[in-house]
Order: structure tokens, then sequence, then C-alpha cells
DNA sequence: AATCGTATGATTGTCAACAATCCGAGGGGT
DNA sequence: ACCCCTCGGATTGTTGACAATCATACGATT
């Protein structure tokens, strides 16, 4: 009986916001880039008012941004913003890798495991693209198996804004065995439920990123004083 | 040539979010009610696409949630959801107090000093609502002075489920004193910088909330397998 | 009495048109 | 050449109306 499932289908809003956040992921719209609501409502077939729906919902998740009148942009990420999306994302996973080592460490050890491996394969044959794709599969896993849907909300908008970053700075894994390696022992020291290891792993990997994105930066230096969301790294 | 700053107004669902935000964390829509929308766009005195735009922000925040055909109601938090509130609390808070740590956490713990001051007076008048106006204060002003604006955004709605938790519960903080106290404990902590302190008095902090709130459940329990966002406390 | 079917009112989902605003081109003046 | 003004096209903001769906009450049937 409890094989039975919700049948009602959800919000149309909802799906465009996802196709849009995937495109905006695979940087189908670039950081900057307008989104015309009339181009946009027609490409999707709907209404320019449901269109607005799912576009709101993108503002409030941080991905879009606009001045009144004039319209919704890409949103650019400066070089606080890729330390912000950093830090926060250290703080999510620290907190997934926590819950996971009170609860099913084995379980989930072996299921990082599975794409490890698959991203170390894909290391050996050079494929940029699938190396790229692990990343982002092992860390929404690793959240994922929290069980908190919180953690695997913001996560979700999070590993967006990271794949922006890692495009927009046409940062290209240049040592990817280095990459592969922080995945493996992050895998090893959670299946072993060493936990200050398990934390110092996820602070590293994310310093590494920072520091590789944004020269001069690190993970842990304060954050300019607050105001600053200038819209593009450029400016 | 700094103090200029943008003139245009903000878009009109984002101002209506945020008094439908501050109207949830007070309690003037309870769990489980349902937004209607012609009503509340008469009141705000909009037509109700613009009034849906705002209510969608909501949605993709998570205070929000509802079926096709049936209507947006004011999420109920389950047991598991008050978990889980207090867990992505304790990331967020965490992360930003490590910040503040490495940065000017000396004039931070004097302006926490202030909110503490006005708690524990609160505290020694009996003013229920007040101390809860401070707490809530006080952990905001915490992230907020990270400068992480995506750890802030994320507080934002914490804070305001913390509040329909509090609410649901009808915890009325029966030991204030002990509140306060902890709340003097950090901030000493946070001045003398003593990093492992201030992690462990926050996470010891979330972690007495969970066992009030939830008898029988911690902070650091594993959450329920993936699936139940249920819909309600009492289902 | 209990169940099913039906009508009815209310609410949500969607749309196309109108109003307000912005951007750029072009012309006139200095 | 430079600046200012004006105008037209295009885009966004907002609205009211229409279609689809749901919840409830009521009556018919077994």
């Amino acid at each position: 009986m409890s094989q039975l499932t919700r049948v009602g289908r959800e919000s149309t809003s909802s799906i465009i916001a996802r196709q849009l956040r995937a495109a905006i992921r695979d940087g189908e719209f670039e950081p900057g880039a307008q989104m015309g609501e009339a181009e946009l409502a027609a490409r999707f077939d709907v209404s320019r008012g449901t269109l607005r729906e799912a576009l709101q919902r993108l503002v409030e998740e941080g991905l879009l941004s606009g001045e009144r009148h004039r319209g919704l942009f890409v949103r650019e990420l400066s070089a606080s913003d890729v330390q912000d999306v950093y830090v926060t994302r250290n703080a999510i996973e620290q907190a997934a890798a926590r819950l996971i080592l009170h609860g099913d460490r084995i379980g989930v050890a072996d299921e990082l495991a599975g794409v490890y491996d698959r991203m170390r394969s894909a290391v050996r044959r050079g494929d940029q693209r699938a190396v790229g794709a692990a990343d982002v599969e092992f860390h929404e896993l690793l959240v994922a198996r929290s069980g908190s849907h919180r953690l695997m909300r913001m996560a979700r908008t999070l590993l967006i804004e990271t794949r922006m970053c890692i495009r927009a700075l046409q940062d290209a894994y240049e040592l990817p065995e280095e990459l592969a390696a922080e995945h493996g022992a992050l895998v090893g020291a959670l299946r072993n439920g060493n936990e200050a290891l398990v934390l110092g792993l996820i602070d590293a990997h994310m310093d590494d990123a920072v520091r590789r994105l944004t020269p001069g930066r690190g993970l842990h230096d304060p954050l300019p004083p607050l105001d600053p969301e200038p819209r593009a790294v450029g400016s």
C-alpha cells in the first residue's frame, strides 16, 4: 500500500525553473546574459506570466538578478562570490559529512567509491567533461545521503554556482589526478569514521579550489566588509 | 562619490515576499494555513499575477508548499524538519563563526555583547517576547557579520523556521537564564578566539534546542531515510 | 443508513492585452 | 566634434478575464 505515489503533476513554474537551472549550469546562458521573457516564453510555449513565476524563483535562489524595467540577468560571480560559494559549500558539506558519520557511513562510502572510480577512469582517459560531471555527482551524493532536505536544496544551487565559477574562469582541472586523489582520501576517511580527517579534507578541498580560481585569496580570508555584490567579476 | 546609492525601487514581488515572510515569522499565518490568492492580492492591492510571483519565491525558499489546483499553504514542520532546521543552522552559524574568528572577532564580539545585554535584561524582567526577539537578532547578527551573502540568505529563512518551530510547539524558553548564559559564553569564546570552544558551544546550543523541542531526538541522530517531508507535524 | 452521482460555488492556472519604462538612433544647436 | 533633446521600437510590469480543477452540499439509488 505504500508503493502508491502522488499522481498530481508538479507546478509548471517548478518545471521551467528546473530546466533553466540546468541550462545555466551547463553554460547555455552565460553570466550576464539577459533572460528575455518573450523569447523564453515562446521557447517553453507558455505565457510570459507563467515564465515570470519561474524566473522569480531563480532570483530568490540567487542565480538571477536584475533591476526594475531592465530585465533579469544571469548573475556574474565576483572574486568574493567565488570565495563565498566555497565557504558556503564547506559549511554544507561538512555538516552533511558529520551526519553521515553518525549514520550509515559504510554504505555511503561504498556509494561514493563508485562515483570516485568513475572519476578516476575519466581522469585516466583524459575526459575533462566526465571528470567535471563526476565531481558534481560526488558532492551531490554526499549531501543527498545526509538525509537533510535543506542541505540538499542549498547544495543544488551551490553546485550550479560552482560550475559557473569553473566555466567562467576557464579552470580545466589542470591536475585532475590530484583532484581524484582528494576524493579518494575523503572516501577512505569517511569509511574509517575519522571525523577530524574528513572535515580537514573537505576544508582543504575547498581551500584548494578558492586558491586555484582566485589567486591570492584563501577560503578563510575575511570577506569584504559587506555590500559588495557588485554584479560582475570584471567590474 | 561612494555614498551615492541605487535609486531604482526593488521589484514588487520582492517587497511582497518580504512582508509575507515577516507575517509567517510572526505567526500571522499559522502552519497549514492556505494563502488565498484573491484575498492576499486585495490586501496588498496588486493583481493575482503579481502576488503569485511573490508566493513562488516563498515556495522556492521552502516556507510554502502545495499541490496543483489546491493552493499554497504554510509548511508544517515535522519532527525531522525541526532537526533538519537546527542541523542546517548549526552548519551555517559554525561557518559564520569561523569566518569571524579569522576576521574582526573583537568588534563582532562587542556588537554581540550588546544584544546579549538586552537579552539578559529581558530575561530579568521576564519579557518572553523580547527574549525571543533578542535571540533571533543575536544569531542574525552573527551570520551577518560573517560577510557571506549566501550564509545570510540561508540564515534568514532558517530563523523564520526556527520561530515557527518554537511557536508551534509552544516552547517558551522555560529556562531563559540558561539560554542567555549560552549566548554569553559564546560571546566570550568568540572574543578570546577559542575556535574549538566556539564551535562546541554552537553545537551544544543547537543540540539543546532539538532535545527540548523534539523529545528523544538529538541534533546528530541520523535523519529518516529520505523522502519524508510529509507536510505535517501531526500526520 | 450508506454510497454514489451530480450540480454548484469557489479557487487556481493560464493567457493576451494595456500601461510604464528603458534603450538607441537621429536631428538640431553650439 | 560634442552635447542635448526628442522620438520610435522594444522590453518589462501589471492587470482583468477566461478555462480548468477542486471541494462541498444535496438528492437519488440500493
